[in-house]
DNA sequence: GCGACAG
DNA sequence: ATCTTGTCGC
């Protein structure tokens, strides 16, 4: 399937100072008091980006998975101009255009989306996952692969352990061991799911690996719809 | 003031 | 994020 075609909206804010007045505005209408659905059923879709900052791009991919079977039900990609610089705690800025826009050629929304990165674990509570959910109104959650600025004790080595992650002395999300001796992923609720039944779907979706078959999977689809489209023009 | 800092 | 081959180990 061919990559849809992304801008952001008129009002997408230029400064810093406008994205974090946005991030305020939108923060007071996260859902904190749902569980969300359960783990392994439904669909769950995982979306990652990829850049060329060179061309000045951005691609981003959804893909759908059965939460029962980890099986494909539906991919998506998005392409678009990179629409803000990487700066630590606005990086929502830079990748939800493309995100919107992958998400939204979706035949069929999915129960929940995982995020690459953090929804309430974010230093104004507002990370990439809680933008996302607000915007779509869709339950989601993020996974990220450092600590960022939060600290942890680090949980047992068995796959399945946990440890708080703490901003402030605020748990603002898990740090998850989603395989035996292996690094922990790092959980946030995004929005309408609450943060054991996050770190739930984390587990379910890690069978295998460190990271999620949804973001492993949206990681790779990026990569190759940048590569076509690159090799496109 | 300086450094660190999701992707 | 991204630049990038072979290599150590189960």
């Amino acid at each position: 399937m061919d990559p849809v075609t992304a801008a952001p909206p008129a009002d997408w804010p230029t400064t810093e100072a406008q994205a974090r007045a946005v991030q305020d505005a939108l923060r007071t209408r996260v859902i904190l008091d749902e569980d969300g659905p359960p783990p392994g059923q439904g669909l769950v879709a995982g979306v990652d980006v990829a850049y060329d900052d060179e061309r000045d791009l951005v691609v981003a991919a959804a893909v759908v998975l059965d939460a029962g079977t980890l099986e494909v039900a539906e991919e998506s990609t998005a392409v678009a101009r990179i629409s803000f610089p990487y700066v630590p705690g606005l990086l929502a800025f830079r990748e939800i255009p493309a995100v919107l826009a992958a998400l939204g050629a979706l035949r069929t929304p999915p129960d929940l989306v995982v995020c690459d990165g953090y929804g309430r674990a974010h230093p104004r509570r507002f990370g990439l996952a809680a933008h996302l959910g607000v915007l779509t109104g869709l339950p989601s959650l993020g996974v990220a692969k450092n600590p960022f600025t939060f600290s942890y004790e680090d949980p047992a080595a068995a796959r399945g352990s946990v440890a708080a992650l703490v901003d402030g002395g605020e748990e603002v999300g898990r740090a998850v061991r989603t395989q035996d001796g292996v690094k922990p992923v790092f959980v946030s609720t995004g929005h309408r799911v609450s943060l054991a039944n996050a770190c739930a779907h984390t587990l379910a979706l890690s069978p295998h690996y460190r990271l999620p078959e949804t973001t492993r999977r949206a990681d790779s689809l990026c990569r190759r719809a940048l590569t076509q489209v690159l090799a496109s023009s």
